[in-house]
DNA sequence: TATGAATGAGTTTTCATTCAT
DNA sequence: AATGAATGAAAACTCATTCAT
């Protein structure tokens, strides 16, 4: 019972830190952050961070990679659905707007620190971030060969494009480009698939 | 007539240094390399960076400035075309492709250091690169005034869309997500205006 | 009973956390190695070396004052023997050469990390150290008097000779300078003693 | 003259801080002292060190590698000079007692933290080290060849026993188990070839 | 006795920037 | 304009030691 609960109690820690990373990555981004800031923003010593990571790196690496493949797995679901591709597209555009409004300082740090600064990290994150393309472009290829989509834009591509355009919207909410109240990220879900799928030509 | 010679050297030498820096920034990366790494990539002594810039940012963001203004001149330019929007908005995503295709390095660092690294830098250019949002949401406007695109996707919302589909193309050749070659680079052209402007449905 | 048998449990646990310490001290030098490193060696717990040990000088410490001491009291049950000089500093060598025979690890961390770290460890226990090379002097002195040993050498100086030579020898097997097969072992008892004593000359 | 004047001034300074890390690690030892104590001492900026050098571990590297090539090179002076190997020894080991006499601390350095710390440094500079005792045991060879020197002993097992006996007499003298008085030296010069060659035997 | 989470001081190293020449 | 030595602040990371359980 005593060992039960300490390693309770040492997993939270852990995840005190993995959510005081957050707070601290997102308000300072990570390069401009030291460890000491995530240790002091999340109340335990110095040292108790690298006890539980190797080093910053990591803690980027895990929220990353903790978020990124619950997403894979919603993407993965929805392919499964026996649904027309363009809800599929909708439900994954649903999933990354509702993980927005989850959680936006994670949604951020994971857009800015890690799939847009594609040098460190996304270097390093490459192959599980082409996994999501490449499940968005399974969707358009199928609904290409099932007649659902028009034939000539390359999967690939198009799954470029409709992944790009949601990350921006993402980025444009981040960074006050775009208004991001609660009715904007509902219409952001419709306009998303809207404009990728039906195209903005009257 | 030897003052004007030493400014033009002075002016040649500035320049050989910002070229270096684009080299030096596309492989290493802005925060990884060093003032030092500029300076040998150039073959000038590492004292004489500071002598062109004020500091190692100001590099980066006399690179992003220049490109930046040359790309909103030719939005502008465009703008004032007597042509139908979805033109607009082809000779816009040339003109992004092309600048990829002749610089393919600057490319990456304007994306890659600037416009997606927006805590650091991005937030110093914010108001620069929401002007390029801001020209294209026009055309929108316009176009939706006009009866040529349909009048429920807000405007800002489209040209957030259309410009990270764009982004995420040249982000996906520069990271070989997505074939770049020739051939490639043309059809993307197209791709992206039938995709957002016709829409992927059949 | 109960007692004694926890009691004889924590004095093997202590032993165990010694000789863990040896092979560790051996492989990775002390400074190298982490109190982790040695508790991970003896499969007991970090905080266990603790528990037994006030600090990791102290375990480095008790290693060498173990192994000294019975060292020492070799050399005074020698010295207490009627026998020549000779066979006296024989009787030394071959304790030594045994010594690196029965356990090379152990004798690779008196020599590598105490007797000749002399600044950290060999300030500490130079006291002990030196009663080493008194004693052989002492037998040095004692074969003058005698007309045993030829007296124009001062025996501080001969004992210094002497030791350092075993000593060198011994780093050489350690380090595979020299050969240290059986055979090897055996003949270095005979040479280290010919070579001082008899000299090189012909 | 501007640029042979600054390239002579930043050799200085290079020496001056080499100089420094000799008088620290002395003092202080190699794994004790910090890098900033070596700035300090040579009353440069810490950066300054990083500058000559590119580790701690450098400086240390460089003082050992300058003094021991000196003392091959002295080696094989010696020993392609046509007299007696017993005078050759000789003439080694005033060499390594003069070169204590001329800077004790240097030697101490080279002593206790690389010859004898044979983990860290010792395994590094192994090779550099076994030059000096081939070079040695190649000396006894040939006089053993030459009928100078008794057969029985291997040259290598002479060599370590020779230049054992002289770099623990060194020890002493650092340590103060020895004296290490003027007399003391010279003496130390005769005493060890009449105890490697002469042997203590009466 | 045994565990291993928690602490935080200490050190190396990096590198942007300055400045004397 | 050009050089590169000199500066020193900043930060990641290590690890011996403590302590609650």
């Amino acid at each position: 019972m005593a060992t039960a609960r300490s390693a309770a109690a040492a997993a939270e820690k852990r995840r005190v830190i993995l959510d005081a990373a957050v707070r601290v990555f997102a308000r300072q981004g990570f390069h401009t952050c030291r460890v000491s800031d995530i240790a002091d923003e999340a109340g335990v010593a110095y040292g108790l961070v690298y006890h539980y990571f190797r080093s910053k790196d990591e803690v980027l690496d895990t929220l990353f990679l903790e978020r990124w493949n619950v997403m894979l797995d919603a993407i993965r679901e929805t392919d499964a659905q026996p649904i027309p591709a363009r809800e599929k597209l909708h439900a994954i555009a649903s999933f990354i707007v509702e993980s927005y409004r989850h959680d936006p300082e994670l949604m951020k740090v994971i857009i800015v620190e890690v799939t847009r600064a594609a040098n460190s990290f996304g270097q390093t994150h490459l192959a599980k971030i082409r996994e999501a393309y490449e499940l968005i472009a399974e969707i358009v290829r199928k609904a290409q060969q099932a007649g659902e989509f028009r034939p000539d834009v390359t999967p690939d591509f198009a799954a470029m494009a409709f992944y790009g355009a949601i990350e921006q919207v993402l980025t444009g909410w981040i960074f006050d480009v775009l208004p991001g109240g609660e009715e904007d990220l509902e219409q952001a879900k419709r306009f998303v698939v809207e404009t990728i799928c039906g195209g903005l030509d009257q």
